[in-house]
DNA sequence: CGCTACAACTCCTCAGACAAGCTGACAACT
DNA sequence: AGTTGTCAGCTTGTCTGAGGAGTTGTAGCG
């Protein structure tokens, strides 16, 4: 299926690479709308889409009166498409990176309060692999997992591993789809052996469960 | 100083508080554009900015013909701010789930290419650490974990540390500056460990040694 | 039932007009 | 000399009307 594209949206590809390759400094000043419209041979309002949506992007920043000027060489990583692009493989060695670690420092910091939500997730979760439909599943397991790395109390690791939920859940939906759903109530023990371990304060333990069972799914994959 | 806010920006402001109340369900279609225009008091030019706009940002995806069509409920963090404010503790563990994990896999991966970009990335930073302003010191130091990291050859890892370096750059320049450079001699060591870890093909010995080594670090900005 | 043609809808692009804001130059004043 | 006021000429911001291009649902036909 052929995707062509706008032309404001050609327009900001072409600003974009300018952009990148330093045609304008860092806080420069790029020539008024009607001289680019000019140069690219579109109308204004195309550029003026264009520039907004580089705006958009926190590349460009446009002030009245005084011009369009570049805030950043280059736009932010789009993580979304980025996992959206990865080998799966790649992705989960991610989330083991970020879970394994998440579960090391929960077993340091768990609260009471995490440990209910680590009760409240697990039997959702063994309830769902019993006779629900495959998204549910796929949610509560996904909840699950999110309640350990709650438990680490360290904003960074929940917004990483937040990020790479979507990509997760479309991964684990197709698994399922190919899987007949053989392996849910080996699982179910898996996962209450990491809760068991962050709940014993043992670091070195909820590691390497959780290492294990995430290579498992690893592995399940190739 | 103040900052008045252009039409266009206010009405991507109100579209995204709409849309992130479920006015529009995911993946659902907007209104026209001359309906939005008159509900919201505007021109259709300003309505197709602000959809441009939060088109640039991921969350509106607009197909000529069709309509526009929500794609996210909400904008996708942008993680240069989110590290930004995040606690520098909370970012070195994220850093040190992403580094550990990738020593680890490194150790089975690595390339004879790797192990000639450690050897090189090694001796620039002991002569950096020698004789050499914190800039560089700090630059030489980052190659060498990034060469670590892109032996693991994986993506989406490469991609984590990148994120990473600018806000993790910023806060060694500023440790170095409350604090002489007492500890450079015994980091080379330390270095190397790992390196040789690598090269031996021992992913629990790499992986234990990038742990000591960044939980060191960490503790020293404590 | 399946297919085609079409009408109604959508977004896309352009051009022109005017409003609003910024900047630098220069005159007027203290 | 230094400060303030004014203004012309640039910039972006907004609106409108026109026509082009693509999509979608449907009425009509075989």
């Amino acid at each position: 299926m052929i995707r062509r594209h706008p032309l404001a949206e050609q327009a900001a590809e072409e600003l974009l690479r300018r952009i990148g390759s330093g045609e304008w400094a860092l806080g420069g000043k790029l020539p008024g709308e009607t001289t680019l419209a000019a140069e690219l041979g579109v109308g204004r309002s195309t550029i003026r889409e264009a520039v907004r949506e580089l705006a958009g992007r926190r590349v460009l920043e446009s002030r009245q009166g005084a011009g369009v000027f570049v805030i950043a060489h280059q736009a932010a990583e789009d993580w979304d498409k980025v996992l959206r692009r990865a080998d799966i493989t790649d992705v989960l060695e991610g989330r083991l990176a970020i879970e394994t670690e998440a579960a090391r420092l929960a077993a340091s910091r768990r609260t009471p309060a995490d440990l209910k939500n680590f009760r409240y997730t697990l039997s959702d979760r063994k309830r769902a692999s019993e006779k629900s439909p495959d998204d549910w599943y796929v949610e509560a397991d996904l909840a699950f997992h999110r309640a350990i790395v709650t438990a680490a109390h360290n904003a960074v690791l929940t917004e990483l591993f937040d990020t790479f939920v979507p990509r997760i859940r479309r991964a684990m939906i197709d698994m399922l789809k190919l899987d007949e759903q053989h392996r849910h109530r080996h699982d179910q023990a898996a996962h209450e052996a990491i809760a068991d371990a962050i709940r014993a304060r043992d670091p070195d333990l909820a590691a390497t469960r959780s290492r294990e069972h995430l290579s498992a799914v690893r592995s399940s994959l190739i």
